[in-house]
Formats: structure tokens, sequence, C-alpha cells
DNA sequence: CTGAAAGCGCTTACAG
DNA sequence: CTGAAAGCGCTTACAG
């Protein structure tokens, strides 16, 4: 493999000169410079990473835990989406990523003590409260995205996520506005905040038209759970005018069994979903949905997470919340 | 951060004998081993790994290229799946992973010159000539992974794939031996070389049973374009009785259109896919498919990888053919 | 069994 | 504008 020290040799200059010509630094002439970067690329130079790294204390690397549950069918989808757009902004701004489950009690450490990274994103909720307060302490840039730490209220976090509670609102005033009064509301069972966030979302617009009644059931966050409780509520649903499930996978589930039992969606009982996957445009009626702004997060989690490992912004606290969207087809 | 000096200090020994102890070499008494690793584990001392992988020129980074079709839904599913399979077989046995899409066109080629990865899983069939013969003369330990390069036929290279062939000739085999005669077969109008494979298998099985009528219908590998071609192809629907769709998502958009033409599935015209995606479980009639083997993939994948990196196998070829499987459910 | 030294491939403060 | 030297944090061949 070929090294500056090559390149000097030919050249006939010190190793410091072709770095320093390498590097475009000011103080280097320009003869000498481009006849140094042409015997770089000739040569087809690059520099080693590991070597740049152990000086300048610097990887270019973000790293990226993910949750366990990165396996389940409704986590793949949004995050195979969001890891995707990821990956290719990290690269559009000359990092890359490095992703991580946590296996290990200590992963996060590790990593961080290892200096395999310059900063943190952190897509999973449920890191450990030590490892939130070793990260704070040895001063990590680190941003939880589209998912806040359950496990440490206490401290104001660094975070870019989706504003679930404002989701849950649009979708219910939607259905509010177009006439329904006895609305449920299809919640997960999780402990990710985002289903409370969402519910609470549904009773503020409730509250706000003054609709005394909430229907809300919790169930397993799949399209088969969704399907169980819509046939096993049957006599529920009789009150039931419209249903706001709380993810696209509950929703098409909901359909399914509401088409199985003689309903209409959505002309006897509109169904709305959330998250807006391409899975929901597919069947008959097309899914009215909350769109998960994906694209956005991403982009702004890359970018602020550089931000904050180039120190261009304080580190004190990012809160960036970011607004999803109605996006209206069929089936409500 | 701690280094084997700070450790040294403190041990009052020499860093060498640190980095030994640490390393479990065999020459160091028990007695400064003990007191050593206890001394860094109270310290929190991890190898930093930048220092590491210069001195041993060994980055324990597996590259992996994925393709810019990673955003399709079909790739989305799929590589999610297999992505996330890989980050943690890596990740198990000590190794991690370094996701880039190819957006440059150097990007593989900088990729090793800068010495930033062990070896490479190449997940893109789309990889340039030059670059595949750039790390055949390098002696970069690689694999083609589910793929096996498209732009390069001559010579024989390492790869772990699916028999798509033999998923082809399974799946239609399986609707012959249930009597059925005309069987139509929709496959994918891509460059990649998987449906020609299954289509060959088709071919094979048709021919092994002396059929002699083939139905072929190219289209694009998506839910919409395989409902909208089986409403169009009305006519031509009419000589067939059975239809091997091959890809899961084209099944469920094919019997979405049947169910639309007041066709019965399986009753009037039975379908098999191709895949095995979760959400063929998700709707009546439950999708007959073709798994592809995604776990044995990676596993194999991973673990083969690492051989080569470790020479614990032959450089010259590695061809690991995974054949995939029937699920029999309610579709055909 | 342990130490001292050189080296991995860069960068950069210090000189000139 | 360029060079010589030290250093980033490890490992390991050479000695003893």
């Amino acid at each position: 493999m070929v090294t500056i020290k090559d390149i000097a040799k030919i050249a006939g200059v010190n190793p410091s000169t072709v770095s320093r010509s390498l590097n475009d630094h000011p103080h280097i002439s320009n003869k000498t410079k481009e006849r140094i970067k042409k015997i770089a690329e000739e040569l087809g130079f690059e520099f080693n990473e590991a070597a740049r790294t152990l000086n300048k204390k610097k990887t270019n690397t973000i790293g990226v835990i993910i949750p366990q549950f990165f396996d389940d069918m409704r986590g793949e989808i949004f995050f195979a989406n969001l890891l995707g757009k990821l990956i290719k902004e990290a690269q559009l701004k000359g990092y890359h990523v490095r992703i991580e489950y946590e296996i290990e009690k200590n992963q996060i450490k590790k990593l961080i003590q290892s200096r395999g990274v310059d900063g943190l994103l952190l897509l999973n909720p449920y890191i450990k409260k030590e490892d939130i307060e070793f990260i704070i302490e040895k001063e990590i840039p680190y941003l939880f995205l589209h998912y806040v730490a359950e496990n440490f209220k206490e401290k104001n976090l660094n975070y870019v996520r989706t504003n679930q509670e404002k989701g849950g609102y649009i979708a219910t005033k939607y259905l509010i506005e177009k006439g329904y009064k006895n609305i449920l509301t299809l919640s997960g069972l999780s402990i990710n905040s985002e289903f409370v966030e969402r519910t609470k979302g549904y009773k503020k617009a409730l509250e706000e038209f003054n609709i005394k009644n909430e229907y809300i059931i919790d169930t397993d966050v799949t399209f088969e759970a969704a399907k169980k409780v819509i046939k096993k509520e049957k006599n529920y649903l009789k009150n039931i005018d419209a249903i706001f499930a709380q993810t696209d996978l509950m929703a098409l589930g909901v359909i399914e069994a509401l088409n199985e039992m003689n309903f209409s969606v959505p002309k006897d009982i509109p169904v709305i979903g959330f998250d807006n996957i391409q899975l929901g445009t597919y069947f008959k009626p097309r899914l009215t949905t909350i769109e998960q702004p994906i694209s956005k997060l991403s982009k702004i989690g890359v970018k602020k997470i550089i931000d904050l490992i180039d120190k261009k912004i304080n580190i004190d606290q990012l809160e960036i919340i970011i607004d999803p969207k109605l996006i209206i087809r069929e089936s409500a």
C-alpha cells in the first residue's frame, strides 16, 4: 500500500510536505502542491484512516445504536427506511455510520472508550441510565433520534423526534371534522412512549370538540393482534363509527377484520392509520394515514449530530420536534 | 482517555508488559497479568481501535456495499432483513459492519486504499468490472452475497447465493403436481439475474413434465405492475389455470387483481409467490411461496468472509449455493 | 518473565 | 515555503 513516505521519496521532499500538500495547507507553493498531488493520484494514494484517526482523534464515524426489535416487522420497515437514509446522508457529508445492536452490557461504554466513533445517534429508547450518564459525563456528542430515552427523564436530553401527540391529534381531528363522534383508537401495548403520545393527541382532539366518549384499546402492535381484537370486540364495535389505528399495519389488520365482518371501509366505518408505509397504498381502500417524516428525521439527525461533533452548536440542549402530516386517501 | 501508559505507570511496569498482559500473552506471570487486568478494569480501559488497527493492519470491519435500489419497497424488506442479520452476526463474531452505498466513482477503491475494511461483502450486483478486478488484484477478501456480479462473468468469483433456478423449479413443480398444466409465470423486468434464473427453473419443470405451453410475462417487480398486468391481460388469462409470481409482492398484486375480477384464489386460480415476506401471512388467502434463506445467507456470508480474512479458506474460489424452500399455505 | 526500542502512517508545533 | 522531530497508542522482535 502506498504511503506518504513513498510519495516523499519520489518527489524528493519531506513527508511533512507531502502531508501538507495533500491536505491543501495554505503555506505550500502551488507548484509543489500540484506536483505532489499528481504523484499521489498516479500511485492511487489514499490516506490511511487508522493513522489519521490516531493522530487527529477523529474517526469520521457516527455510531448508530439500534434496538433489538429492529427485527420486528413494523420496526423493520420503518427502521430500514430510516437507516438507509441515514447511511446515505452521512456518506454525503463525509461520515460513515457504524450500526450496532446493544448486545453486551458495556457495548456503548466500550464503543466510547475505544474511540470508535465521534458521536452517537441513539435509535434505541431503552438505553440504560448509566450509559446515558456516561455519555454525558464524557461529553460525547449524542442525539436521540425518533425516540427519546425512556430511562432518563430527569435531564434535558438532545433529541430529534416526531411530534407523536400532534399526529394523534391530527388523525382524530380529521375524523371529528368529518362528523364522527364515537371514535375508537387502537393503541400499542408497548413501553415505547410514541403510543402514549398518540393517545394523548387523540384525547386532546376529543376534548377540544367537547366529545366525552373515549374508546381506547391497547393491543400488540401487529397486523394479527389488531385484526383479532376487532373481531373479538364485536359488541363494543356497535357504538363505534370510526377507528384510528395507531400504526398502518394495525389499520390494515382492522380493515381486514371489518371486511370479514361485512363492514365496508370507509362507508360503514372509516379507518385511519399511522406511519405511511408504502403497503398502505397497495390495497383497496388505500390507507388514509399520518406520515412519519423519515426523510426530515434522517437529514436533520445527521446534520445535527455532525454539528455537535464539530461543536458548531451548543451541547447544552437540542430539542427538535418535527410535525407529522396527514395523508388523505380512501380509507377515511 | 486512559491508555496503556497510564496503567503501566500505576502498575510500575513497562507498557509492553501491560500490552502483553491485556492480550493474554503466554509468557507473562499470572500474578502480574491479574494485577494489571484489575487496574485496567478499574480505570475502564479499552484498547484504542485506531492504534491497534494501525499497528496490526486489521480493522475488524467488514465493508458491505449495498445497491442504490435499497430504497425500493421490495429491496427494502429483503435487504433490511439481510442487513439486520448481517450486523448481528458480525457483531457476535467481533466484527462490525461498514455499510456503504456506491455514490462516488472510486468508492470501493478508496475504501480499500484507505485500509478501512478487512474484507468486502458485495450485495450489489452492479459493481463495476474494474472494481472487481481491483479487488482481486489487491487480494482483498470478498464475497458476493445474494447476487453475483453481472459485469464479470469471465472469472470465477466468490459468492454465497440462493439457488434461484431451483426456487423457480420447485414452485412450478408444485403447481404441476397439483394437476395444473397451464401455468403463467410473472417474471421481473429487471437486469438482476434472479428473475432469469427463476424463469429457467419454471421452464425446466415444464420440460420435465412434458408440458409445452409456456406463459411468461415480464413486468416491473411491484405490487401495482403485477396487478395492472393481470387486469389488462384478461383474455390471456382464459388459458391459464395457475400463476407463479416471482415475488410475493407481485403475488399479492395478482391476488388483488383476481379478487377484483371475481376469481377466487386458490379455487379458481392458485397463486404461488417467492420471497416469503411476512406480509404474505397477513391476508387471506395466506401466501404459498418460496422462502429466501435469509438467515442462512447472512450466517454463512459472515462466517465465510471472516474465514477468508483469516485465510482459513483458500481465496481461489468459493461457491456456495443455498436451496430455497417451499412454504405451503393457502393461496396454492 | 520483563524491558527498551522501533515502528505502524500520519500530523503539526517548532525552526529556519 | 519546507524540513526535522516528536507524538498519537498500540505491538512485537530483540535482549537479557
